[in-house]
DNA sequence: CGTGGGCGGATTTTT
DNA sequence: TCCGCCCACG
């Protein structure tokens, strides 16, 4: 391949970063500046003119998704297999070694993944076990606390116990929990990192044979990787490899799951020679939106710096909406969709952004109203699903009768007459045993009453019948037949309402998905590999909706992507900044970023928006425009409704929060001064109110006393009136919320 | 064993 | 307000 042709399609930096020296690189790519196309132009590169091997190339990302894509494009590229090459997420990458050197490790064979609810199910269990009440000591908060020090790199008994009582506490069940994990074989997302890590310090040859291949590792979105990843990528890197660095710190968004932003800042200092090459230009947004961008991001403090430019043009101006309350919003927005559609752009070019998953509600019932099709994303994932996770743990029972999590999950799925007090007694022989709850079963099941007796007996021989009668079946037809013989279909069938159906719909598509499923290792069942692909992958790549439609998601899913039309929506104080984050100034940065991150999904058109009411927990709040709104310059926004003043909804108007407190005195610029908008009337419009306006009707408005109506815009609930009061003046009114009387 | 009412809590999410 | 979880009841 013509070394031109991997530098050809790429500017100044991107080639800089390209075909930098064969040494440790840091590439600090802003958002839209092709950080992907210089990842994967990168390794082309170290092929055709380092002539390193594929085989000992590495590369790192953090979905699989992304993953996936850069497989692709490097399929696409390079005119050599990609064979051999490793690519995948860092706990994909363990998994592949540990499968590789499990006895080393001191895995059994058929150790197995743990995902997070399989994990709370064991903490949940331990928790019991140790007779703690779950009330002080909520199992989802031990996880928390467990996965922190795990992410950390630290195991229980490096973990100095104070004797402090809290401490102390957490500390035994995350001794016990790891025993549960030890007895089970199962192996939890973070021990997939921290044990091949362990066994790299451990185990000084098989490290020096890992780092004697992968002399060119490079990582994706650095800025995400937390301290084990870190420790991890460095342990195995060595003094000798050379690591390519690609992130942005602006676009940290995941310090809270333990994401490092100073690992990037680290990099520089543990790698020798670190070139650092900026990605500043960016060929996603318009100049307006960058722009804003800078100016909210400048606010943050230690970054590596960086300004995004276009030789675009500046585009559209960015608009922002004050709207009255969060229905408003909703509805503004649908308007403002349904504009973008009829001028003949697909609804899947645009998306809803918002900080929480509760503010979809509103806006998927006014695009509902609308008829405009969407599509929410961040609900529960394939392989998440109940009836789906049902199945598989039957799947990881008849591999490994040891996993306690999975024999739990279906000893009694469907409902087969063992009840609470057999499978507390299952438990206890378990405990006082020290064996897996499978093995307790079995010795307790002759004890038991008749009935008991015979369920747990039944449960027993019908998994080893089972395991016997599916032996020599393919993968599809085997899960087809458990799915048969445990009665799961049977049972969700029953279920009533639409839920059984779309169930029973799930588990055909999990025989389908079984069914294109091809195993990668030859030495390994089938079925192992697709359960680990079930649990290292949330399958979500499959069942993509095919209709065009408008996409809502967080911020934090919208990471990576771009739309032309975006809108950022609940931009208040107390929803973005949430209120938790507002305190610390690390989070409030990190919220920050995040808003950074939504102004640059935006490729033509922008728009923002915030309620100046919203209904928040069963209250009516108002929280005034967030502050990243007033780091926007004004002149690049367009306030759709600028209001010269704010009146509150009668019940909660008062005059302490008249003037100081309201958010437009503070606010931009306005541009033009035409009309004012009006809150009035509580939680909605009264489109009542809306009729029996004409041309010289006169009329009173609680506020500004009587006026004479002079003219008319628009129409429905969005018409405005405008009214020449005796003592104001001429005002537009929005009529459904100006309570407006005739006289 | 399944459901319905009462209660408390209520960012963000990948592997 | 609303949703999910827990417990009590049928």
């Amino acid at each position: 391949m013509n070394p031109e042709l991997i530098l050809d399609p790429l500017n100044a930096a991107q080639r800089e970063a390209v075909s930098a020296p064969d040494a440790n690189l840091l590439v600090l790519a802003g958002a839209g500046s092709g950080k992907t196309r210089v990842l994967v132009h990168r390794i082309a590169w170290l092929v055709h003119e380092f002539g390193v091997m594929p085989f000992g190339i590495m590369a790192v990302t953090f979905t699989n998704k992304a993953a996936a894509e850069m497989r692709a494009r490097l399929e696409q590229m390079l005119d050599i297999s990609t064979r051999g090459m490793w690519v995948g997420t860092f706990h994909g990458l363990s998994h592949r070694f540990l499968r590789a050197h499990w006895e080393q490790a001191g895995l059994p064979q058929n150790f197995q993944i743990l995902d997070s609810d399989d994990q709370l199910r064991v903490i949940k269990r331990v928790t019991r076990d140790m007779n703690l009440d779950e009330d002080r000591w909520p199992p989802k908060q031990t996880q928390w606390w467990i996965n922190s020090h795990k992410d950390e790199g630290r195991r229980a008994f490096e973990i100095e116990d104070h004797g402090e009582p809290v401490q102390s506490t957490l500390l035994s069940v995350y001794r016990q929990y790891e025993a549960a994990c030890e007895r089970g074989g199962m192996v939890d997302f973070a021990e997939l990192l921290l044990r091949s890590w362990e066994l790299w310090l451990k185990d000084a040859a098989l490290l020096a044979h890992y780092r004697q291949r992968f002399q060119h590792l490079l990582v994706d979105e650095f800025q995400d990787t937390n301290t084990i990843q870190y420790k991890w990528l460095r342990a195995l890197a060595g003094p000798e490899a050379r690591v390519t660095a690609v992130g942005d710190d602006d676009q940290s968004i995941y310090g809270w799951r333990g994401a490092k932003i100073e690992n990037i800042h680290q990099f520089q200092r543990d790698f020798t020679g670190v070139r650092l090459v900026r990605l500043e230009q960016n060929y996603r947004s318009t100049a307006n939106i960058l722009n804003a961008a800078n100016a909210v991001i400048a606010n943050n403090y230690g970054r590596l710096g960086k300004n995004l430019w276009t030789d675009g043009g500046e585009g559209d101006p960015i608009t922002l909406y004050a709207a009255f309350n969060e229905q408003d919003e909703a509805r503004y927005i649908v308007d403002e969709l349904q504009k973008w559609i009829a001028a003949g752009h697909q609804r899947a070019e645009s998306a809803i952004l918002y900080r929480s998953n509760a503010q979809s509600r509103v806006l998927e019932e006014a695009l509902l109203r609308a008829g405009i099709p969407y599509r929410v994303y961040g609900g529960l994932r394939f392989y998440e699903r109940l009836e789906i996770k049902n199945a598989l743990a039957y799947l990881r029972l008849l591999l490994n009768r040891n996993d306690d999590a999975a024999f739990e999950r279906v000893v009694n799925t469907p409902p087969r007459g063992i009840g609470t007090s057999t499978i507390d007694a299952i438990r206890a022989a378990a405990r006082t045993r020290s064996v897996p709850l499978w093995a307790a079963a079995k010795d307790i099941a002759s004890s038991l009453p008749a009935r008991a007796r015979n369920a747990l007996q039944g449960f027993i021989d019908m998994v080893n019948q089972l395991q016997r009668d599916i032996d020599s079946l393919e993968l599809a037809e085997k899960v087809d037949r458990v799915l048969l013989v445990t009665g799961l279909l049977e049972y969700h069938r029953t279920e009533k309402g639409e839920r059984g159906e779309t169930r029973v719909e799930n588990l055909e598509e999990l025989v389908s998905a079984c069914r294109a499923f091809t195993p990668e290792d030859p030495e390994r069942g089938a079925m192992e590999q697709f359960l680990d692909t079930a649990s290292l992958d949330a399958g979500d790549t499959q069942a993509e909706e095919f209709e065009d439609s408008v996409q809502l998601m967080t911020l934090h899913s919208a990471k990576g992507l771009e739309y032309p039309l975006v809108f950022l929506a609940g931009m208040e104080e107390n929803l973005f900044p949430h209120a938790m984050s507002r305190e610390e100034p690390g989070r409030l940065e990190e919220e920050r970023r995040l808003c950074y991150v939504g102004i640059t999904r935006a490729m033509q058109r922008l728009i923002m928006s915030y309620a100046e009411s919203r209904r928040l927990h069963g209250r009516e709040t108002m929280n005034g425009m967030s502050r990243f709104l007033r780091e926007i310059p004004p002149e690049l926004l367009q306030e759709i409704r600028p209001r010269l003043q704010v009146t509150r909804p009668m019940g909660s108007w008062n005059s302490s929060n008249k003037w100081g407190q309201t958010p437009i005195s503070h606010g931009p610029k306005k541009m033009g001064s035409d009309p004012i908008f009006l809150g009035g009337g509580r939680g909605g419009f009264r489109q009542e109110e809306s009729e029996g306006l004409r041309l010289g009707q006169r009329v009173r408005h609680p506020r500004f006393g009587e006026g004479v109506v002079i003219g008319f815009e628009g129409q429905g609930a969005h018409a405005r009136v405008n009214v020449n009061f005796a003592t104001e003046g001429a005002k537009w009114l929005v009529v459904s919320m100006a309570k407006l009387e005739s006289v």
